[in-house]
DNA sequence: AGCACGCCGACT
DNA sequence: GTCGGCGTGCTC
């Protein structure tokens, strides 16, 4: 018999497909095994039926074909193909980046079963429903619709019971398709809220970005939730991303809640192994109509896409930062191009990159500019200066007076602490001045051992300056806290209060976090340190008082888009405090209370920050006024690396409209004993900034040798 | 990536 | 003599 000839794609980081023979034609995006340089390896058929372009005699046989299970779509490879080009990374190692673990081991996935979907019979439908409220609503979902076992389960516990007993009585059959199920929990919406959700389902067969800018405690849950609603009524799927730290019990409580009788597939890294290919795979059947996961998410096969949602399009853990370093955030806007169908980004604080694109009209905006509850007051936000403060282990006195204060109205604080000042940096303790590159939006980083300040952007260098240019001052100094230290400092405070110390060293396990959570509900906390992980996707109630510790960690930091974080992030706890009736405050100590950022914190005006911060990034021609590639390489020896970049630099003719920058250290330069530099390539032009990161990346292949490792970031995070 | 081949030093 | 160190080359 003549061989058919397949291209597959394997798990390595190599460029090309190998080809593989095969008795049979082989549908493209088909789970196989094949034999790989000794060793066994899973494939997917990429291309069938082609003409080998090596001789046949090196061309081996496929070893295994996974023929029970249903191919990868047509639409999922052009996905990958996509990512692969984009953020260059090699074909075949995108594609198992992709997968769920289980679709990459060369074994046989276990299927999920089919279940069996039921609907009641014409001699249900001439009986008397039943009266007690719970069966009721179990039984108006299958008069109306159908419903599978664990369908039946979210609506009712006990289904699996009255299944049993109105399927002996005959009130039960088996339904031939599959019909959605109408159940009365329409939300009331707002004017606002009813608009946005009327104006995206106004284009729901055509590929159409919206930015949706709605404050805090706006409801835009409620808005994605009515949409996705329409979409899986008009038979389509549904596609929920969440930042990582959203994807909570209570994130899927409220869309079980909301949607008892829709099948959903939840995807994140922490769900177990077959769980998580089963939902990929429910997903890909068309029998799951809402996908909800993190990043990873994106890459999930959806025949029936017909709305894609970001919430909190602005998170950061959208962007992977290794191996394949896609933005979940701009490959949904793809997709929704790919299955014409609109896209929702969200966000009480945009990225820039959206909301310069709503005002160039690349996106729609729609703007919520109530809160769902008009009874909500929105807090009152004074920015504190510490400047000259004596401060207790990192509180003011205010501070602890606004604490004690709440304590005695029995109400709910959280002090809350940002993390992200990491990199030490040197400011003066008199004025609050801190070093800025001269050449770039970014902060001077102290060298200690060097004994310089030097820019991470364009490797710019001064010495460490003996005073502060600006007022004389010679105490220069640099920053610090952590959470045990406030936690001590409060105890010793408040003898009486219940604190409780929210961050990642004490929420270890799963249920540590839903005990906390209970006993700040139950109203047993009376102080919640807590980190950033409080700040996002939680609601507390009660919660009445903020005070944040310190405001600048960030500000030193040699990232340019610290200012656009650390605004994010403020208006996120900010927000914390709003939710309740009694008017909360938020109180923001900080050692740089002039810093314009504050001013528009304390209008809660993003528009204003947001106008202010492109018209800088347009100065200093940083994103997202240009794209951006990051060329990184490690090496033990620094000068491996960086004679490496320069080498390739020097044998590269530089594009028109690219600009280049570096190479430098990289802002942690030394990880794992290894010694990591980069360079920056710009561009307006995107087009241009590709191909010359491709130029690049050749000349980097011709002239690299010994353990020298290399990445390419397109539009990259840390800078 | 990860496996084989290959060419040098120190062990039974 | 032979085991094993990791440099280099190749994978249908």
């Amino acid at each position: 018999m003549k061989p058919i000839y397949h291209n597959i794609a394997v798990n390595r980081p190599l460029e090309q497909l190998f080809t593989y023979a095969h008795d049979t034609l082989l549908p493209v995006g088909r789970r196989v095994v094949v034999p790989f340089n000794n060793t066994t390896q899973v494939g997917i058929v990429w291309q069938s039926d082609v003409t080998p372009e090596i001789e046949v005699d090196k061309i081996l046989p496929i070893q295994t074909v996974f023929d029970d299970e249903p191919p990868l779509p047509q639409q999922w490879l052009d996905l990958i193909e996509f990512s692969a080009r984009y953020y260059h990374y090699p074909l075949g190692a995108a594609a198992f980046v992709a997968l769920p673990t289980a679709m990459r081991q060369p074994e046989k996935l276990s299927l999920p079963k089919t279940e069996e979907y039921w609907t009641l019979s014409d001699l249900g439908r001439q009986t008397t429903p039943p009266r007690y409220p719970k069966q009721l609503v179990l039984w108006n979902a299958l008069f109306s619709g159908s419903l599978n076992r664990q369908m039946a389960k979210q609506i009712h516990t006990d289904a699996n019971k009255y299944l049993q007993q109105w399927l002996a009585l005959g009130y039960l059959k088996i339904a031939d398709k599959q019909q959605p199920v109408v159940l009365e929990q329409k939300i009331k919406l707002n004017t606002e809220q009813a608009m946005a959700v009327e104006t995206v389902l106004q284009q729901q067969d055509v590929f159409a970005p919206f930015l949706l800018w709605g404050i805090t405690g706006s409801g835009k849950t409620e808005v994605y939730f009515e949409m996705m609603a329409e979409v899986i009524n008009n038979g389509g799927q549904a596609l929920f991303l969440v930042p990582e730290i959203n994807l909570t019990a209570q994130l899927l409580d409220r869309l079980r809640r909301r949607f008892p009788a829709v099948e959903t597939a939840v995807l994140h890294s922490g769900s177990a192994k077959t769980a998580r290919s089963w939902d990929y795979l429910r997903a890909m059947n068309g029998t799951a109509k809402i996908i909800v996961g993190t990043r990873l998410s994106i890459f999930t096969p959806v025949p029936r896409l017909s709305l894609i949602v970001v919430d909190e399009e602005h998170d950061n853990s959208y962007k992977q930062d290794n191996d394949l370093r896609y933005n979940a955030r701009d490959l949904a806007v793809w997709r929704a191009k790919y299955a014409n169908c609109p896209v929702v980004l969200g966000s009480a604080t945009p990225s820039l990159e959206s909301f310069q694109a709503a005002q160039n009209n690349r996106y729609r905006l729609i703007t919520m500019k109530n809160r769902a509850n008009p009874n909500a007051r929105l807090p009152e936000i004074e920015i504190f200066d510490v400047k000259r403060q004596k401060l207790n282990n990192g509180l003011s006195d205010k501070a602890l007076n606004l604490l004690e204060e709440n304590l005695k109205n029995k109400g709910l604080s959280l002090v809350y602490i940002n993390r992200r000042g990491f990199a030490p940096a040197l400011f003066c303790g008199d004025c609050g001045y801190s070093f800025s590159c001269p050449n770039c939006s970014a902060k001077m980083v102290w060298h200690k051992y060097q004994r310089v300040l030097r820019c991470h952007h364009c490797d710019h260098k001064i010495a460490i300056p003996k005073a502060c240019p600006d007022c004389g001052n010679q105490d220069l100094t640099a920053v610090g806290y952590g959470t045990q230290r406030i936690e001590e400092t409060l105890k010793k405070h408040f003898q009486a209060a219940q604190i409780l110390r929210i961050d990642s060293d004490t929420i270890a396990r799963k249920d540590d976090w839903s005990k906390a959570r209970q006993a700040i509900e139950n109203g047993t906390a009376d102080i919640i340190i807590g980190t950033q992980m409080l700040a996002k996707g939680h609601d507390f109630g009660r919660l009445n008082l903020v005070i944040v510790v310190n405001a600048d960690g960030s500000l030193y930091s040699a990232d340019f888009r610290a200012v656009e974080h650390l605004f994010a992030e403020l208006m996120q706890v900010a927000g914390r405090a709003g939710r309740a009736e009694r008017a909360g405050k938020v109180f923001i100590q900080t050692q740089l209370p002039h810093n314009p950022l504050f001013s528009f914190l304390k209008n809660q005006d993003y528009q204003a920050f947001a106008d202010n911060e492109l018209a800088q990034r347009k100065q200093f021609n940083a994103p997202p006024t240009v794209y951006a590639a990051a060329i990184r390489a490690d090496a033990v020896k620094i000068q491996d690396a960086l004679s490496l970049l320069n080498n390739a630099l020097q044998n590269f003719r530089l594009p028109e409209q690219v600009t280049v920058y570096g190479p430098a250290p990289q802002l942690m330069t030394r990880l794992a004993g290894r010694e990591r530099v980069q360079l920056f390539l710009e561009s307006p032009n995107r087009q241009a900034l590709h191909t010359a990161v491709t130029q690049f990346s050749q000349q980097l292949n011709n002239s690299i040798s010994g353990d020298i490792r290399v990445s390419i970031d397109i539009d990259p995070y840390d800078c």
